[in-house]
DNA sequence: CGGAGTCGAAAG
DNA sequence: CTTTCGACTCCG
C-alpha cells in the first residue's frame, strides 16, 4: 500500500492581535491508493474530505468535528513546569478558528443565551505558560455547548485533579472531547438525540469525556490510566469521580476513537488505584474560588460580600484565605489612600 | 440609530 | 478556577 501525503503548510493571521502570525502545519487527508487505475479513476476529482486531521497548536492538538462544529478530541500534556506562567484569560476572547473553513465553524452567537456556556475542552487554566497558547484555547474549535453549573463545576474541578495529578506524577496526558451517548425511548429503541444551537447549528453532546495517562517519572514506565464520561449536566458535591469511571476500551468503542494507540496497554495501571481521584470537596472548593474573588474584588466592600457569604454557606475561612483577604485589604486601602490623595 | 468591540461586575 | 451579561465606547 502506498501512502500519498502532501505536507501542507498554511499561514493564518491572529484576528485582533495583528501581531504574531500563527504558522499551522497539518496534513491533507491521508488518501489511499492501491495502484491500480480504477482507484486513481474513482479518485480522479480527489476523494472527500472530513477535515478531521490533527490540528496543531501551540499548547494543544485536536481533530475537529465539521459536522457538529465542535471538536471530537482535543489532546495535551501536562507537567509541573508547563503548567507555570502569568497568562491572563482577561486579555482572551472567543472567537471561531481562523484555520476552520467558513463553511464549517461556530460562532459565539450561535453559543450566547443558547442556554448553553462555551466549554473549553483544552482549559485556558493549563495555557498560563504563554498569551498564545491561552489565546488558541479561546478558538471555537476547542470548545462545546456546555452545562453552565458542570462546566463552572464538575468539570472545572477534574480540570484542577488533572493539574494536580503533576504534583505527583512527572508527566500527565489528557485527552478530552464530547460524546453522544444513545438513549432508550418509551417503545425501546436505541436513539441518538442531541440539541443544535444557534444558526451554524453546533451540536450540544449528551456527555463529556476525558482520559487522563500519568507517568510517575521519566525514568520508569510505570503509567496509569483513568477514563471518565460526564453527563452534560450538572453534578454535585455528593458524586464522586469514580462513578464517572469507564474503562478505556467502552470509552473507545462508544466514542470510536483509539486513545494513545501508540502505548502497551497491558503494562497500564488504574489511575484511581495509584491515586486518589479525589475531586476538591465543598470547603477547598469553595475556598479557593473565594479566594480568587477576593484576587480580583476592586473595593472593600466586595471584599466584605465574598467573606459574607462564604460564612453563609457554613465555612470558615482557612489561614490561607484570611492571609489572601488581608493582603488584598491592605492593597485597596492603600490604592484608595492614593486615589483620594491625587484628587485633593 | 444600531452593530461591533472593550471593560468590569457578578455568580457557580 | 469556570463563565455570562450589561454598560460603555466608537463609528458609519
Amino acid at each position: 500500500m502506498l501512502f500519498s501525503v502532501r505536507f501542507i503548510s498554511g499561514f493564518v493571521f491572529g484576528a485582533g492581535s495583528g501581531v504574531a502570525a500563527l504558522k499551522l502545519y497539518y496534513y491533507e487527508e491521508q488518501q489511499t491508493y492501491t495502484g491500480s487505475s480504477v482507484h486513481r479513476v474513482i479518485g480522479r476529482f480527489g476523494l472527500p474530505q472530513s477535515g478531521a486531521e490533527s490540528r496543531f497548536y501551540t499548547n494543544h492538538v485536536l481533530s475537529y468535528d465539521q459536522t457538529h462544529r465542535t471538536p471530537r478530541w482535543v489532546a495535551e500534556h501536562l507537567s509541573s513546569t508547563r503548567l507555570l506562567g502569568e497568562a491572563n484569560r482577561k486579555r482572551c476572547k472567543f472567537r471561531p478558528d481562523p484555520s476552520v473553513p467558513e463553511l464549517f465553524t461556530a460562532h459565539n452567537e450561535d453559543y450566547l443565551k443558547s442556554g448553553w456556556s462555551r466549554g473549553h475542552m483544552a482549559p485556558a487554566g493549563d495555557s498560563k505558560s504563554s498569551e498564545q497558547a491561552m489565546a488558541e484555547t479561546f478558538y471555537l474549535s476547542n470548545i462545546v455547548p456546555q452545562n453552565y453549573e458542570n462546566n463552572a463545576g464538575f468539570w472545572n474541578r477534574l480540570e484542577m485533579y488533572c493539574r494536580e495529578l503533576t504534583e505527583r506524577f512527572s508527566d500527565v496526558w489528557v485527552v478530552s472531547g464530547p460524546l453522544m451517548k444513545p438513549q432508550i425511548t418509551d417503545d425501546g429503541k436505541k436513539t441518538v438525540s442531541y440539541q443544535l444551537i444557534g444558526k451554524d447549528e453546533v451540536a450540544v453532546p449528551t456527555h463529556l469525556y476525558k482520559v487522563i495517562l500519568a507517568q510517575k517519572d521519566p525514568s520508569s514506565d510505570a503509567l496509569a490510566v483513568g477514563a471518565f464520561v460526564v453527563p452534560n449536566a450538572p453534578i454535585g458535591f455528593q458524586h464522586q469521580l469514580q462513578e464517572f469511571q469507564v474503562s478505556v476500551c467502552d470509552l473507545e468503542r462508544e466514542s470510536g476513537l483509539v486513545f494513545f494507540p501508540a502505548l502497551q496497554k497491558q503494562q497500564l495501571s488504574d489511575l484511581c488505584a495509584v491515586d486518589s481521584c479525589q475531586l476538591m470537596d465543598f470547603r477547598r472548593f469553595s475556598l479557593y474560588i473565594s479566594s480568587r474573588k477576593m484576587q480580583s474584588a476592586n473595593n472593600v466592600n466586595r471584599l466584605e460580600k465574598i467573606l459574607a457569604e462564604l460564612q453563609e454557606a457554613g465555612i470558615t475561612p482557612d489561614e490561607h484565605l484570611k492571609q489572601i483577604y488581608q493582603q488584598r485589604r491592605t492593597e485597596l486601602e492603600r490604592a484608595q489612600e492614593q486615589d483620594t490623595n491625587t484628587h485633593t
